[in-house]
DNA sequence: TCTGATTGTTAGCATTGTCTAACTTTATGC
DNA sequence: GCATAAAGTTAGACAATGCTAACAATCAGA
């Protein structure tokens, strides 16, 4: 029935010391703990920079909108929504739209600023507009200053 | 108690036809879409492409080591399993190490192609290496074929 | 001003991903 | 070969993120 060999514990313990040693094995945790913790923001910042954006194009933000735009149900957008309340980045009252708080606001100020630094930055490499959008939505959220800053940078020089 | 105006369904209702209009909404909603769906595939290819890194160095890939340079607890580790093998990516037997299925060798190959043009598109934009390794890890899984041929071309070129 | 359509919330479910505490199995060293 | 150490699993908790079905509130138009 199990066709594997079963190995033992320690069997092919020779360590094999290979390519990477050295203590690459704690910093490669310490990157994998940052992408978890970025990930633990995803959702806030992508609520908040929609938030701001529909305030802004719209003159307020409500469920049944950012629903559509995320492409979610409204009960999900109900809950997250209570979170981000919870979390401090927005108030609202029962059946009204939502609003930020000065934390939120700030946070999608920010949070605008990274997706066009890393959609301009995709755009200027010669990605086509509705890739490049897709990308960035993931990957604004897994740029650490400084990679941004380089992304700045190229964009403007080409 | 509560000082924002509450503004009623409908108030501000004058469309305002600034920026993006069009069709970008069912568009950004097919993107956030894509974003959450890459998101659901993260841990599985970090498992996978860790996996067969532990097997090549080591000859083997035990649980304390995954959990190790993962940065979480063992039973994380455990449960993770549990839904790899479920999914059809690795076997394993009770207290044994861990064996990829031909998918998730296939899988770990493509997440490592991945990791690595991500990586040395990174470095030859400039980055330092810990900073690199770090924003690939997270960015490795959001970024479209498209933009990897990019990267590599870039990288390449410099 | 009703009344039907739209919007929003609640309740309840499922899955994922993390943890600690306690237990079991395997490996090691004398 | 046994006792202890190390590795692994199980059980149970909890938060996040999604869903559907049902209910409640609000809005809009006749
Ligand atoms: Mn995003
Ligand atoms: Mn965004
Ligand atoms: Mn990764
Ligand atoms: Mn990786």
């Amino acid at each position: 029935m199990c066709d594997t060999k079963l190995m033992t514990q320690r069997d092919l313990a020779t360590p094999t010391p290979s390519a990477n040693d050295g203590r690459p094995a704690d910093l490669r945790a310490e990157a994998f703990q940052g992408v978890r913790d970025a990930r633990s923001r995803e959702l806030a910042e992508d609520y908040v920079e929609l938030i701001a954006e529909l305030i802004h194009d719209h003159g307020e933000a409500r469920p049944v909108e950012i629903a559509a735009r995320l492409g979610v149900r409204p009960p999900t957008v109900t809950k997250a929504l209570d979170r981000l309340a919870r979390e401090g980045l927005i108030t609202r009252a029962k059946y009204r739209s939502v609003f930020l708080t000065d934390e939120g606001r700030a946070l999608a100020r920010e949070c605008r600023r990274r997706h066009e630094i890393v959609l301009r930055f995709l755009l200027s490499l010669g990605l086509d507009a509705e890739t490049a959008e897709r990308d960035a939505e993931g990957i604004e959220h897994h740029v650490s200053e400084r990679t941004l800053a380089l992304f700045a940078a190229y964009a403007s020089k080409s």
